[in-house]
DNA sequence: GCCTGTTTCATGCGGCCCAGAAATACACTA
DNA sequence: TAGTGTATTTCTGGGCCGCATGAAACAGGC
């Protein structure tokens, strides 16, 4: 076996983790219990992936115990769909992304600010310029620098956030709520579903500020599957892109559990009215909504 | 002097070029007639770049005949500001752009379809892979190609461009006219005065399909002033994606010199509405404007 | 101070190359 | 046919290097 795959302790490649999570998306969709066979073959195809990237992702559950081998080959589960989703619950952000986040983060706190070159931002953050060079197209399309003519990029003042902040929710102001009006509207209902329990699974939880980050997600999966529901891909990319960009800034909740009380209520009345083929009520409750968060001041860290 | 500079018959640098066209520009502006003194260190200064880009395009300019030297140095103007206009007119497209529209153009006629790798597209285009990259970036965000898991592109199918066009009227119809009722809306009246201009030109000349591009650019333009006034960056950059997403599909006009007219016509209406206060008026009329063109069928080429 | 001529240094772009990994082809089995 | 095991080919991400070019510093004139 001349190719490295999974070798011992090694951390899998970007492909071999997307597919580990989509092993057990998978066999958790398909509701596989215990002693379930899983092929190579059959994964590769369904997952329109080669062989060998799915194998190293077999050996790498086998090696946790989570598969054994299978007479005449193959593998089959050694529990329930459930334990495979504890081997990738979060599928990590890519060094892009991180570094994307890491340079926000330094521009926020002033820790950058003036003009600095591309080779500064290499050494300073030890990365190579492919993934410089994704991370600061993004970061120049969020707004958060901008490229000088010549050499090097301006760090645009952190300042002016508030001004961004107004017109990113003026734009999902009108967006948003357009979206549920949209002919042809249709939500999954196994989608209403699990959002209901995310929901509810957050409002029993006591708050603590580590769960911060995953209401973020929450709240931004909530408004992307909405305007979802709308079938345009355009109006989708749209509040994608802003969740993209609330990233960069807005990764901590400053307000407090009474606040999450109020967001989470507000989510699930949406939904309601929405069941009930009450779009236009919808749509102004989501408007009301953005209003609020909108109007809300941000205290001081 | 060691330092290449201009070397004839060479084409200049981007930043050259670019520092040519704002020099052209600055000189309008200005209103500079002949003789006009012009230094290096000030147009760098006054475009915050170094000398170096400066001193180069100067000395393209007089290798031109355009400028000729002045006693005690730097340069006079040989002409008039106007003169300086014809070196540059438009800014050639860059490497990149010139990419994505080829490949976009190749993936409309049928050239390209299923899946292919980078490293083929690389030696179909003879192009490196940062050009490359940022083409393949930008069309996957136009929704014409997609990335795969694991390696290589899909090139969509072309034959769904229906939906994609139904889809990016509704979305414009979200936007274009939502803008107009912003609070704070304000349109500069020197770039009504500047549009209004452009239509009557576009309207006095005789219909050719070498107008077509022109056209496209002016409509676009129009759109993009018109959702400016709002003075929101993320309704301005909604408007924006679409026009360059417009730009790979839509580049011919195919409705004849009757349809040039009519939306002309409109333009010109929603504008002379706005100018009178009436931003609820304009706003319907744009909504009526883009719903007429959403229902135009495109005659068979 | 404002400007040019010249030199020097840093930057960024592009190509080249390589190792690891994904895709693919082949042999073979049930 | 659906599948595994193995070998081979191809691809991609990342680092490295060289060169044209932009930035900056110095010298000197007005």
């Amino acid at each position: 076996m001349k190719q490295a795959i999974a070798r011992h302790g090694k951390t899998p490649s970007r492909l071999q983790r997307a597919v580990l999570g989509r092993i057990a998306a998978l066999a958790r969709e398909d509701g596989l219990g215990e002693g379930a066979r899983l092929t190579e073959f059959g994964l590769a195809r369904r997952l329109a992936v080669s062989r060998t990237p799915v194998r190293a992702a077999l050996t790498h559950l086998a090696a946790r115990g989570l598969l054994r081998p299978c007479a005449g080959g193959g593998y089959e589960l050694a529990a329930g769909a459930e334990a495979l989703a504890t081997v990738a619950p979060h599928p990590e952000p890519d060094g892009a992304q991180r570094l994307t986040l890491a340079i926000a983060r330094d521009v926020r706190a002033g820790l950058l600010s003036g003009t600095i070159s591309e080779a500064a931002l290499m050494r300073r953050y030890r990365v190579g310029r492919a993934v410089l060079a994704t991370a600061l197209a993004g970061l120049a399309a969020a707004g958060v620098i901008e490229r000088r003519p010549g050499t090097g990029w301006s760090i645009l003042d952190p300042r002016y956030d508030a001004p961004t902040r107004a017109e990113s929710y003026r734009f999902r102001l009108v967006v948003e709520p357009a979206a549920l009006l949209e002919p042809g509207y249709r939500l999954d209902p196994r989608w209403v579903g699990g959002m209901r329990e995310e929901h509810r699974a957050m409002l029993a939880a006591p708050w603590r500020d580590e769960l911060a980050i995953a209401l973020f997600e929450m709240n931004a999966r909530f408004h992307e599957g909405l305007v979802a529901g709308a079938g345009n891909r355009f109006l989708l990319a749209a509040v994608q892109q802003q969740n993209r960009l609330r990233r960069f800034s807005n990764y901590d909740w400053g307000y407090g559990p009474a606040r999450v009380v109020q967001s989470c209520t507000e989510h699930l009345e949406i939904l309601d009215w929405l069941e009930q083929g009450e779009a236009e009520l919808a749509s102004l409750l989501l408007r009301r909504h953005l209003e609020r968060a909108a109007a809300l001041v941000r205290p001081l860290a």
